[in-house]
DNA sequence: AGTGCATACTCATACGTATGAGCTTGACTA
DNA sequence: TAGTCAAGCTCATACGTATGAGTATGCACT
């Protein structure tokens, strides 16, 4: 089959017996300054309109304009977090007339960014520095990270206000009576910041900081969530309310601890961050510290037009749902 | 700050005393048939990899080669189900040195993936129909949609094969003894087409179709799922067991449900299709059709590639897990 | 009739790359 | 000493668009 490309302002020129030149002018709309008639403009802007013209993005990136076009790293597309994330971003990019390149973080895809000349970078994630990246930003690429971690040089890093967020966090446990509050996270370098924040807002709670109660999720079967329940059942002071550092865990726990016998939040309170999709519907509804996603979207779209190097941190929301409740347990312990 | 643009072969030819077109056969490895030495050649090729040299997209695609560029349109990012599989097509897309270029479903965003010359385009999403990609399809652009509903003109569609996977639902929960189904879905096209293939199901199985045990599910608000739950019991003959049309609906039952002193899967079994990353986590886990997502994706390329226009029906996946459970209450009733 | 001048355009060039055709240099042949 | 030929390059052009500079036409004024 013919493939049939879109008209050229050279065709439309050539079938209306005018230059190419003039097409130009009349279509980005200051053909008046060169003295051209009313009639020869409405009669190119009708063309162009019937024959569905569409000016060739790539012509005009030779020419040095900006391609209007944002890459978009993404490691790892299985957290929902990103889906959201993701979904902002473009909706932001369409407001404003940009396409979103998405690509993943391997060293083909980041000069694919560079061989199609977008205008800015926006990487989604914590702790990743993608080989090559810091090369754009030196290069005097906007580059723009959503996500904790350590920053690049020259970029502007996004990410919520996690500190804040987790002493909210446990300011609340505390408020509930709880006493003995636990951490369950991954080995990664963002859950392990999580952890020092969580302990500092222990502290700052004057609560004690038992090194037993910060208990790794180790693995990524069905199976990884029932070992940590085992764990922290086994505890010789099981805590009272338990912090997950991401709520897909939050949510293997509620499960874990549900089969385990134990009920939330009677028994034992879950508190989770991120707020996924899921955790509005899981038994019982999570309590969470939701990702301000819309808000570190706009941050980053802002940044990349600005040119600025900063850090920007925005609070994030305590979701208080069904998963933490009064302790009723330690309550009398001091 | 300046902003420093990669080197063109220009510039490289200049600083090497050499002419940009030896430059260009040099790096696309056509020298050699015009006699070029092996040092010049060597020479070029080390100043280029030096010099971060990355051929410019937009100049090769003003020579009409292909801008391995897909775009992909998406109109709801909130599904959990897109998250992953538009991290199936990046895979895919990275593989073979393609990028996705991310856009919504808005006339503006259609006219950005024409001005991007995009190769082809991907549509993921069931029974929505873009204004003005008929165009793009009869311009001779391949078009590919994943998800059900009326296909394009000259478009491939690709699809899970819903009618064998829901069969196959029927077949089990007819084999645990259920003789009552239900059916929970949004009132859109595309579970009204599901309820359908429910229907003739059940009379393939022997089973009697109940209108009234086909309940829509109103609304996105938390108490949605209430409601529906209210209307289920509200019923004079009570199924034993549910489908719903989508997992999102069967994870909100599953807590409505609950809520309302009904035991998943003893007092009721619930059935899902999609297969989110939440089913596997939800209490009890849930029984659900697992949709083909990277095969899907797999076919959408291959379709890209070929210009077949075509229908790809891939089969699903059963994933029993536990929110299925022999039927102990209608077992004697015929 | 020649000059000035506004009107309504057209021409030519650049952007970065690929590629067919042309050019220079030196060695070898007749 | 001119002629042939190959080796190793360079030149010129096209792609689609924007834009500074140039040009043809008509009209008024002296």
């Amino acid at each position: 089959m013919l493939r049939i490309a879109p008209p050229t302002q050279k065709q439309i020129a050539a079938r209306l017996g005018v230059s190419q030149s003039l097409v130009s002018r009349a279509l980005s709309g200051n053909a008046r300054e060169i003295g051209a008639t009313d009639v020869t403009i409405k009669k190119i802007q009708r063309a162009a309109t019937e024959w569905n013209y569409q000016p060739s993005a790539t012509a005009l990136a030779l020419l040095g304009a900006p391609t209007r076009t944002i890459g978009v790293i993404v490691k790892n597309f299985d957290d929902p977090y990103f889906g959201k994330l993701i979904g902002a971003l473009q909706s932001l990019a369409s407001d404003s007339k940009h396409s979103l390149l998405l690509t993943g973080p391997s060293k083909e895809d980041l000069s694919g960014l560079q061989r199609h000349r977008v205008d800015g970078v926006i990487m989604a994630g914590s702790d990743f520095q993608p080989e090559g990246l810091t090369t754009f930003a030196r290069a005097g690429m906007p580059v723009v990270q959503i996500g904790t971690g350590t920053a690049f040089p020259g970029a502007t890093q996004i990410h919520m206000d996690e500190k804040s967020g987790i002493d909210e966090v446990v300011h609340y446990l505390a408020g509930l009576g709880h006493r003995e509050i636990g951490f369950v996270a991954k080995e990664a370098g963002a859950n392990r910041r999580r952890a020092e924040m969580l302990r500092h807002a222990l502290r700052a709670c004057g609560l004690y900081v038992r090194a037993k109660s910060f208990v790794s999720f180790e693995g990524t079967d069905g199976q990884a969530a029932e070992r940590t329940v085992k764990a922290l059942l086994g505890l010789a002071r099981m805590p009272t309310a338990v912090v997950a550092a991401e709520d897909s865990i939050a949510l293997a726990l509620l499960r874990a601890f549900h089969e385990a016998g134990l009920r939330v939040p009677q028994d034992i309170s879950i508190a989770g961050i991120d707020d996924i999709a899921a955790s509005a519907q899981s038994i019982p509804p999570l309590t969470t510290l939701r990702q301000p996603i819309s808000e570190m979207a706009a941050a980053a779209f802002h940044a990349i037009g600005g040119r600025q190097h900063a850090r920007v941190s925005i609070p994030g929301k305590l979701m208080i749902r069904r998963s933490c409740a009064t302790n009723l347990t330690h309550k009398i312990i001091p």
